[in-house]
DNA sequence: TTGATTATTGACCGATCGGTTCCTAATCTA
DNA sequence: TAGATTAGGAACCGATCGGTCAATAATCAA
């Protein structure tokens, strides 16, 4: 019975992604959220309720993308996968230029101020590393990476390194730096 | 001639630092550092006439206490030196429950948004990883590291995990962890 | 002690914040 | 086509934002 929404829903959180992602959570204003999405506050408050639960609903979805591209980049070989991983991150850091990483922005930025988004958060890190610690494991068994060490800590360690590119990502590093950084990371891993 | 100052000047700033840190530079509104550092607005606007120049002060204090803190970690001995520099780091995630670090989170949420925070950043972590690369470069004469990758290179890996951990560290992880990504991080140097 | 100078205080400023409301427009069912 | 229902648009809301200012208090030199 009801009028049809005009804007498309998927389209919208993908810019309100983008948006929260340059300027932050706090940095973005509602009316900056407008402007991004091309609609108004009425469609904005009918569609999401608040600022907050439109950025609780992008953040959800990124965290889904991303979990969804590391297994995909993961069913590769170990080694192999894991450098993609880190040559797609690189590639993030400079082709989206000092955007950097909802997920970790966010993490920085609300973890203290937000137990919720720091639960979300908590959560998809467990994701991402646990699907890490399973590419490690394997690689392991195949005698490709070291086994002196648990797959999970490896795992943890290199989801670190990922994290500290990301974040450095913020401010503009020569793209060979990152690369560089992301094949030591995954090197440490072999024996 | 005139009427002295009735509070601390570096004492405010220590206050300042502290209250950025928890709750970031958007996050922080005037009035919470009125009640952080104890005084009323007027006074805070002769001392630095703006909140951004009091975050500007209080983020050059900071990146100043950081340089002397590492490179008095750093004379002693490359490996015992690394392996303190990832101690202290872990021990500030922990000891401060979450507050992470100045520079990271300032980095993370303003480069993009403020130019001249990006470049002082960027000066920040230059003196940062010359710094690590000193030392990895001794423990290179020494024969402690491997000498097949840059010091440089190697410098520039150490501080992306020292990032990763404190930006990290903004969501509570286990001391234990932490402490396990450490040791590999300066495990890695090692041949 | 007086006068010049500076710090502190608290009221005040316009702008913007996130959010609400109400009216109209569109779309479906019956 | 009538009525129920939802979307879109715009004016409007109180609260808070960062920042200013005039009056008062304290301190020094002369």
């Amino acid at each position: 019975m009801p009028r049809h929404r005009e804007f498309d829903t998927d389209q919208a959180l993908e810019a309100a992604i983008r948006t929260f992602q340059d300027k932050g959570y706090q940095g973005t204003s509602v009316s900056d959220l407008l402007d991004a999405l091309g609609i108004q506050k009425g469609s904005l408050y009918k569609a999401w309720g608040s600022k907050r639960k439109l950025f609780l609903t992008a953040l959800d979805r990124y965290f889904r993308q991303q979990q969804a591209g590391l297994k995909a980049a993961l069913s590769e070989s170990p080694k192999a996968a894991l450098h993609q991983v880190f040559e797609y991150t690189v590639s993030r850091c400079v082709l989206d230029e000092g955007r950097g990483c909802l997920a970790v922005n966010s993490c920085v930025e609300l973890a203290q101020l937000d137990e919720e988004i720091q639960r979300l958060s908590d959560e998809h890190v467990s994701v991402m590393v646990g699907a890490i610690a399973v590419a490690i494991q394997r690689g392991q068994r195949d005698g490709e990476f070291r086994t002196d060490v648990p797959a999970e800590v490896l795992a943890d360690s290199l989801y670190t390194s990922i994290v500290g590119l990301l974040a450095r990502g913020r401010s503009l590093i020569p793209q060979e730096r990152l690369l560089a950084i992301g094949r030591l990371a995954v090197e440490s891993l072999e024996r």
